[in-house]
DNA sequence: CTTGTTAGGATTTTT
DNA sequence: TCCTAACAAG
């Protein structure tokens, strides 16, 4: 008995299939992954493929180290030294070897959406464009989507012969990407852009990396864009043993430039290509499959397939309607609950929703009901002020051409150069074309800066002590050294308290984290460097830190959940303006509703067991309160699939835009909930609590801690707590529930 | 040059 | 509602 007994028709004739370009459609739940590591398998140990010549390209970092995880299995030995990585990643590798035939420095640095903003800001600012009439983000997204069609600032120039407002956007492009290189920077789409470049112009690199990955494979096909295309053809354009897996109903990045037409084209591109479909699901029930199918058969724009399962009907789809989005959040918290009352563990539990900021009602339920979770998404960890504050100065000590950088941290902490001498130091640079640092080690050549001079000196001092450090020391030494030297942990602890413990909290992360990297490099037998680091730094998304192998609820968009399963999963504010969204809604374009859909289709194949759908009548959003259909997607559910509970009332549909009923409501509210305060008042206050000062307390979140002081707050106990990891923190007893320990 | 105040924008999704 | 960036005052 061999591992491919296990496979099913089809996908055994993937897995057999090595030679020669591939097409797999694969459904939800069909085991695509199954295939493409049973592929993998296959090649090195039945058809003798040395590991070195796979590429796997998959869409997350953690993504690929399932992959990689998961063919180790399978394989006896040598899966390490396959490149299973993103499209990021893998181009950056290629960037770091050869990037210098394109006129950059082979160290250069990755912008992230930040960074890009605040040098469009210099851009615009340059360019005396008004950023009231050009925002600066719909011009980074008018050049993000130029580069994912590899449309160059010329070529854009010439497009946008009498259209003024394209012509103004084809200007800032070209400024935009001076400015880029002056820095020795790339930003994400750059990536892939210069790395096309770099195989198209340069024969003997195109040639080596040819050779050298000779069967690679694609997963996620249905999101990449059009230079994504490009890259693998070009790597696949001599032996064309290219296999791509996805699913045209799963395609949710068409926003980002994912391009539809790279599953048609495949066929055209690659002739005699095969084409597999995986329609049998394993992930399902029945009834979770139905419903999926049901909602993605209103799509026109679709190829036909019709997913099916041997897997029993199962429960009925729960679906609920409440009040308010506080009391959804509340019932999801007690379902999860109960769910984990009868056997379940917190982990096969997530919320999905449309957007991140209804992470906090639910994050707020979650906290009070002690119920464990992880929220993916929002603010990368990486994206912090204290975070991108420290790894400027790491940038600055490894590539001092990176501005940007030098400029975040040349006042932080303060050290009294303000804005005009920084402006002179700027000018001056410009002037003589060369990069800011460069300028500060030229102080004497400035004009007008006598009074900033001294400050400005000590910090190049710092800096070149700094890269004495990094010469000498390691990089958790030199990171420390930063700090300490700074100053600033101390200037954050003088700042404001409230924040302060969190940040360092993440700093502390931060030290973990290059330690980290300095042990997985020494196991991988590569040296530890600065750029090194930076770089894995660079491209890693949240949704890679999710950890199986710890017991928390997921919360998370319907985005970040693509390619992952839960046996219970909860769609949370199914309403029209939210999900489908506002945008979507109002949009005359018929094919962005169907993006949508497809959105909602991922959501709920999803769940495996079971599946609950959920809306609220009312919700606040932006300190409005708004009032929303229930979603149109929920009526394309088959009624005898769903259940609702006794909360849901199809009737009560109330219009959005009447002022005199709007005023009424919150009247009654506002009414209602005075009420209720006053009650909650005496409930709470009556209510004593079980600790005193002095006494120690478990909180879910921030662990064990001593409580310091109690006040009466307004209408609860205000409880000031010092944790012994998590430093100080003052919060209302109702929602804290702290509990006492012996 | 630093600090505090205010006005305006954001929320559709992200490597 | 909350956060950021721009502006004004010390």
């Amino acid at each position: 008995m061999s591992i491919y007994d296990t496979l099913n028709k089809e996908q055994r004739e993937a897995v057999f299939h090595t030679d020669g370009p591939l097409l797999i459609l694969a459904g939800a739940g069909s085991g695509k992954t199954r295939v493409l590591t049973h592929r993998i398998a296959y090649l090195i140990e039945e058809k003798g493929v040395n590991p070195w010549n796979i590429l796997a390209i998959t869409f997350t970092n953690k993504a690929a180290g399932e992959m990689r995880e998961r063919v180790d299995q399978l394989v006896g030995f040598g899966s390490e030294s396959i490149w299973v990585s993103t499209f990021h990643s893998s181009c950056v590798r290629i960037l770091r070897r050869y990037i210098d035939r394109l006129g950059y420095e082979n160290n250069f640095t990755i912008y992230d959406g930040d960074d890009q903003k605040i040098l469009m800001r210099d851009v615009c600012k340059m360019a005396a464009i008004d950023t009231k009439v050009y925002k600066e983000r719909s011009l980074l997204a008018a050049i993000s989507s130029a580069k994912d069609e590899m449309i160059s600032p010329e070529e854009y120039e010439l497009n946008a012969a009498g259209d003024f407002g394209k012509q103004k956007t084809a200007k800032v492009y070209r400024e935009y990407e001076k400015q880029l290189r002056a820095n020795n920077a790339l930003d994400f789409d750059d990536l892939l852009v210069k790395t096309v470049q770099l195989l198209q112009t340069q024969p003997d690199v195109l040639e080596y990396y040819q050779q050298r990955f000779r069967y690679i494979m694609v997963d996620e096909y249905q999101d990449t864009n059009t230079v994504q295309f490009k890259f693998v053809s070009l790597l696949a354009g001599k032996y064309k043993n290219l296999c791509v897996v996805g699913d045209d109903d799963q395609s949710i990045y068409k926003f980002r430039g994912a391009n539809i037409k790279n599953i048609l084209n495949f066929e055209k591109e690659f002739q005699d290509a095969k084409v597999i479909k995986l329609e049998q699901n394993y992930r399902s029930t029945g009834n979770i499959l139905s419903a999926a199918n049901a909602v993605i058969s209103n799509n026109v724009g679709r190829k036909a397939k019709s997913l099916w399962t041997e897997n029993k009907e199962g429960e009925k789809i729960q679906l609920r309607q409440f009040d308010t989005a506080y009391d959804e959040a509340e019932f999801i918290a007690e379902d999860i609950r109960k769910n984990v009352g009868a056997g379940a563990v917190y982990n096969d539990n997530a919320v999905l929703y449309r957007t991140n900021a209804q992470s906090r009602l639910l994050e707020e339920r979650f906290v009070s009901s002690n119920i464990p979770y992880k929220i993916v998404g929002g603010v990368n960890f990486y994206a912090r002020r204290e975070i991108k504050d420290l790894l400027a100065y790491l940038k600055t000590i490894d590539n001092g051409q990176d501005d940007l950088a030098v400029r975040r941290i040349i006042n932080v902490p303060k050290r009294g150069i303000g804005l005009t001498t920084i402006n002179r130091v700027q000018e001056s640079a410009a002037k003589r074309e060369i990069g800011f640092y460069d300028a500060l080690r030229g102080l004497d050549l400035i004009p007008n800066i006598a009074r900033g001079a001294a400050k400005l000196e000590s910090f190049v001092a710092l800096i070149e002590y700094f890269k004495g450090v990094a010469r000498t020391e390691s990089l958790s030494d030199l990171i420390k050294e930063i700090i300490e030297k700074t100053g600033y942990v101390e200037e954050l602890e003088t700042e404001d308290k409230e924040d302060a413990q969190a940040r360092i909290e993440n700093i502390d992360e931060l030290i973990s984290k290059i330690a980290a990297y300095e042990e997985n490099s020494q196991d991988r037998d590569e040296k530890p460097t600065l750029s090194g680091f930076l770089e894995e730094v660079a491209l890693v998304a949240d949704i890679d830190s999710l950890d199986e192998n710890q017991d928390y609820v997921v919360l998370m968009t319907l985005h970040s959940a693509k390619g992952l399963e839960f046996p219970h999963v909860y769609l949370a504010g199914m309403e029209d303006g939210l999900f489908p969204s506002y945008m979507t809604v109002t949009s005359d374009d018929p094919e962005e509703m169907e993006e949508e859909r497809r959105l909602c289709y991922v959501g709920i194949t999803r769940a495996k067991k079971e599946l609950t759908v959920s809306c609220a009548r009312k919700r606040m959003v932006r300190g409005e309160t708004h009032y929303n259909k229930t979603s149109r997607f929920l009526k394309e559910i088959p009624e005898e699939l769903m259940e609702t509970g006794k909360t849901f009332r199809e009737d009560l549909e109330i219009p959005t835009q009447n002022a005199y009923f709007q005023a009424k409501q919150a009247f009654k509210t506002k009414a209602f909930s005075t009420g209720k305060t006053a009650q909650q008042f005496t409930v709470t206050k009556g209510k004593k609590l079980d600790y005193t000062v002095g006494d120690r307390v478990r909180h879910i979140k921030f662990g064990e801690g001593t409580v310091e002081a109690i006040t009466e707050g307004g209408r609860d106990y205000e409880v000031t707590v010092q944790f012994d990891k998590a430093g100080v923190k003052k919060m209302f007893a109702s929602f804290a529930k702290l509990q006492k320990i012996k």
